[in-house]
DNA sequence: TTGTAAGCGTTATCAT
DNA sequence: ATGATAACGCTTACAA
């Protein structure tokens, strides 16, 4: 055989049932919480359960009600700090309760993505899914999740969906406030690098550069601008881009942390120094903003704390005792002052 | 109700068995690969599977089989990165077969950890577990699985167990030879900065650079090494105490490349410049390596590798076509040559 | 408020 | 080689 059996002396519904003198649907209303139960009933099973070290087989729930207590966590390709900040503010919502969290990580781009996911969510039948960005951008995924009736939360840079869906940061406001403070240290030929096309994080972070730059009278010519994909690699090959250029941008904005670390890179092999002839600020706030030298000016994204928030909405309201934590939808980015700003030399 | 139900259109095995003109176990045989099955039933089965998408129900099949399909990642609290390499690599392991990652960081240190890790193993009813150091080079922890019927794969420094249940890596050779390096280039005050104490992977990097220097007849006076906790802070206060002594050390080993940037970090903070002032190795070869100035020479170790294999010698032995393949149980590490090694300065 | 009986979708036992 | 029947441990319908 394939798969050996395995006895288990752990006690079941059955036992406690016995020993209790009840049926095991009354113990069923005693774990899930039934309001319609006599209170000495309640207590005597509950002595039982606690005797007994009773715990209830969550794959013969699974089976019974369809549905598994597995929290999917969806994500694409992004950064590796970023996935593991997630899955820890995840973990963290999840804490003591009876789920856990699986992970998934899937090609986006790829055509079968939609299909695989399908696949995925109807096996495992999943509670719930905490979808990341770039995929919680993608409308489809949220209405396969609807169709097939697996909960689901999706993170953004920006409103994507209601509010129990949903957990967006203030991209753009921040990025403008991060934009702002560079020109109030007195630069004027401030660089972009973007995020890649498609990305909604991309477009509002960029939009909020737009603005502060338009706010502030600011030109800002094409040449300016150049596109990464959020990878340390593109933020090196965009910042040769930008310090190519004459006269040099004094400071750059990068769209994260790890293209600004390309940056940082990309002066040091030139010889510049950072901040004297180049300010940089990224975005993030991952642990190798602060670790980079110089340490690096940049936004904090509070990913984990969405994430957590996310995960304590995909379990809202299944907890008959307490009402569902009202958890915010939106989480404020703000700007930590490193050593990677100054104002431009003469 | 909490728990609101859910139908599903979804074949079972029993459209299977009626379709087919079988059993529901003889359907139940073509799924497990049976071996006792006439090829003619078995085509017959498989074409009607294949003509109704059906896909067994794994929560059914956890029930009957008392084990569910989930592999769980145990992890301690080490390196962000490191644990993204393992997901990484347990996830191209188990791609295309029927089982999943579950994520469970636990608080080693922590008396109840045993326990609460029974409880998840038990109450999951996991196949199996892959376990990261440090976590791995717990026995305990080893005999828990082994007692509770749980498969178990342990992740080291070195050899913890019998070659079905550990992968390995050569720690103390690679960094004897990385050691070697840094005389060979003309450095004889070099400093270590440990990891910490009671890791398995921290003795056996900092026997593999006592045993380069005793060789090459070079002392090492307590006074250069300095102990850390695989942090990037404690790496910088590691390097701090280094960086006093009179005279300098001209190189540091770190043992690991969080804290070397630790080092990097004291060196800029002190305006000495690397590797002109000071060389620096680390050890993990984590992205961070090759993004940071200099680009950091370090130890390359395939962890994901590692990981991956582990994933497979989990799932061996249940896949009735092939024979497990016989995975590797040892992985060299190997050094990788970057800007921030140089013959010391006159 | 509590209990009885019938699933949920699979596998194990023991026939034939 | 294949099938009938009883688990597996829980939940929902429907009674009582």
């Amino acid at each position: 055989m394939p798969y050996p059996m395995r006895k288990t002396g752990q006690p079941t519904i059955n036992d406690v049932a016995r020993i209790a003198g009840v049926s095991k649907k009354t113990v069923s209303r005693v774990i899930n919480r039934s309001p319609l139960l006599n209170d000495e009933t309640r207590k005597r099973v509950e002595e039982v359960i606690g005797g007994l070290g009773y715990i209830p087989n969550p794959q013969a729930r699974a089976l019974a009600l369809r549905r598994n207590f597995l929290i999917g966590l969806v994500h694409g390709n992004p950064n590796a700090q970023t996935v593991m900040n997630v899955q820890q503010g995840m973990l963290e919502g999840l804490q003591d309760t009876e789920f856990e969290m699986v992970v998934r990580p899937v090609d986006r781009g790829s055509p079968t993505m939609l299909d695989g996911l399908r696949h995925f969510l109807e096996r495992q039948r999943l509670f719930g899914v905490l979808l990341m960005p770039p995929i919680s951008e993608n409308d489809a995924v949220a209405k396969l999740c609807d169709d097939i009736g697996c909960r689901y939360v999706r993170m953004g840079s920006a409103a994507l969906d209601k509010p129990d869906h949903m957990v967006a940061s203030n991209d753009r406001e921040a990025v403008r406030e991060a934009t702002q403070y560079l020109i109030a240290q007195g630069h004027r030929r401030i660089g972009l690098i973007a995020g890649p096309h498609g990305f909604r994080s991309a477009l509002e972070r960029r939009m909020g550069f737009e603005e502060a730059l338009g706010d502030a009278g600011i030109a800002l010519p094409r040449s300016m601008i150049a596109e990464g994909n959020y990878r340390f690699e593109s933020g090196l090959a965009a910042a040769d881009r930008l310090l190519d250029l004459v006269p040099r941008p004094t400071a750059i904005f990068s769209s994260n942390d790890e293209m600004a670390a390309g940056v940082i890179h990309a002066a040091c092999q030139r010889g510049l120094s950072v901040p004297r002839d180049l300010s940089v600020i990224g975005f993030d706030d991952t642990p190798i903003a602060a670790h980079m030298w110089p340490p690096l000016t940049t936004v904090r994204w509070p990913i984990a704390s969405m994430a957590r928030s996310a995960a304590l909405k995909l379990i809202a309201g299944i907890d008959g005792e307490a009402d569902p934590v009202e958890e915010p939808s939106l989480f404020l980015s703000t700007l930590i002052r490193r050593a990677s700003v100054a104002p431009p030399s003469a």
